[in-house]
DNA sequence: CACCCTAAGTCTCGTTGACAGACCCAGCAA
DNA sequence: TTGCTGGGTCTGTCAACGAGACTTAGGGTG
């Protein structure tokens, strides 16, 4: 067996991480939540640029409101009935270091050569905003490898 | 129409949030890659901690394999054949800023109320380690409000 | 040698979800 | 009255998921 790891020991039916990809994790979660970020907040907008199916777009938006990271917001253009748009939540707008850290990553081993599509903002200054990991001692982490995942205080271990 | 979002103008099919999420956005991936982070490497060890159908964890560790964020290692223990262990590849090591701002969203809106079963910590201090965003400015955003989207060098108009 | 054990898979089969495409409906406007 | 538009629902097909049984390679045990 030679040094099993010490996370054997710890139950996982509480983790945090499980549970926000229950809500995250869906396929086209991150999508959706992109155009929303990038402000396209109707449905129908949404649905010509991503190619989404309607059927699934209905779902996830219907469930991303159910999990409170969205909410719908009626409008009404002039000479148009009332509407309804996406916007988000503080429970979403608090997904945006997740999303400039998914960009990120993509932008570092997924684009095209001429680079990214998109990028992310100060609103005050226009530079671009970047994620990254710093300690609670003010280390500034370079480096992945410098982390390591540690039982919380919630952890108890496996029956 | 008052004000269509200008992003409407901006092609999205080589968004690199989009591609990431072709990887990213199975429904296991992330957990795999929390199991794999918390030092679970082996097939079994990860299928008795989370309960994925075995048929699925297979075919997410071969695509997470294909896709270049995992790598097959072998192993031996004493007295026992040689097997394979999942590793994170540079790739997949670059994947910990996500897997820790995925975990502090969680443990803000989903955790139980004795608090999150994992941390993350820095591997030479100890101390705990946070996803923070910052613009190139050297402004740390505080709130997510401050953050906004635009077009990056890549965009091209829609057809 | 025959038999058992374990890790890491396949195989089978019923259920769920994705996707495409057609259809629907409320309200405004011509 | 008819048509347009945004935001859906309905239907049918096909792939993926999930549960459970079976398989396979090598090593140990009697």
């Amino acid at each position: 067996m030679s040094a099993r790891p010490e996370a054997l020991e710890w139950s996982v039916d509480n983790c945090t991480v499980g549970r926000a990809m229950e809500i995250l994790g869906e396929r086209w979660t991150f999508v959706v939540l992109r155009e929303i970020a990038n402000g396209i907040r109707r449905f129908d907008d949404m649905r010509v640029r991503t190619n989404i199916p309607r059927q699934v777009l209905t779902n996830r938006l219907a469930m991303l409101v159910e999990a409170g990271v969205l909410r719908k917001e009626p409008y009404q253009d002039p000479g148009a009935r009332v509407r309804h748009e996406y916007r988000l939540t503080e429970m979403g707008f608090d997904l945006w270091p997740v999303i400039v850290a998914v960009l990120q990553w993509g932008d570092r081993y997924l684009a095209d050569p001429e680079g990214s599509p998109l990028s992310t903002v100060h609103r005050d200054c226009g530079a671009p905003v970047r994620s990254v990991l710093r300690c609670d001692a003010g280390h500034e982490v370079t480096n992945p490898r410098e982390v390591a995942a540690r039982p919380g205080p919630g952890a108890h271990r496996r029956s």
